[in-house]
DNA sequence: CGGCATCCCCAAGGATACTG
DNA sequence: CAGTATCCTTGGGGATGCCG
């Protein structure tokens, strides 16, 4: 998926977006690292029901995107750590109204405050 | 896909949403009806490559979720019309950010007028 | 701890042919 | 015209195991 990046061959920036986004557990990915950063045993931790293997792929992905920043802590115990790019943040504010009309109109009402506090 | 509707099991709206938005043509099918009413036929042209199986079971699964509504014209040449619900069109409105992000970050500018109003 | 390598599976998606 | 039915392919995603 990674390589049909063909430039101009979407019908419009929506589907170019989507395919940043269409990854299973992208949005999930993007929806935790909008609150806090997080390294990689959090990460899995945070979505359950994934595998290392995925995480890592996906991860791999919106990195290559650049849409998350990868911060590789050079520790004795191996540290790397999540975060949003400039990009991803951007990427995660725009998501916020369909976020907002999933609240409203799938899982009926509640609409949440986004990935602001809590 | 359209089964695993269970309420309360996603992470937050978003995810609901990403369910619904999630194949390959759905929001494709959304830009060419926020534009105007199609018929099978204008959407098939509309979505170059897609085959009327994968058409008819997109357009049937977003009738199922209420995005899409399906007119039948009972007239001698069948004639089928679609276009969107209000809560399709409050998808698309919540879609046309994300577009936005998608034409300025992936495909570097030329963010269009969306499928609003025009 | 973090993350690649391998193998496997299944459902979404595609091609084709046929019908009301 | 507007689908439905059938069969097939693909690859995203899941499970396991090993390495730095």
């Amino acid at each position: 998926m990674r390589e049909l990046r063909r430039p101009g061959a979407f019908h419009c920036g929506l589907d170019a977006a989507m395919d940043v986004v269409g990854g299973k557990w992208k949005v999930s990915i993007l929806w935790a690292l909008g609150e806090r950063v997080h390294r990689f045993g959090e990460l899995r931790r945070a979505l359950p029901g994934v595998t290392e293997k995925v995480l890592a792929a996906q991860l791999r992905e919106l990195v290559e995107d650049v849409i998350v920043h990868r911060e590789v802590l050079d520790e004795v115990p191996p540290r790397v750590e999540y975060s949003l790019t400039p990009r991803g943040a951007a990427l995660n504010a725009a998501l916020a109204p369909l976020g907002a009309w999933g609240s409203e109109h799938v899982l009926g009402r509640a609409p949440e405050p986004a990935a602001s506090g809590t």
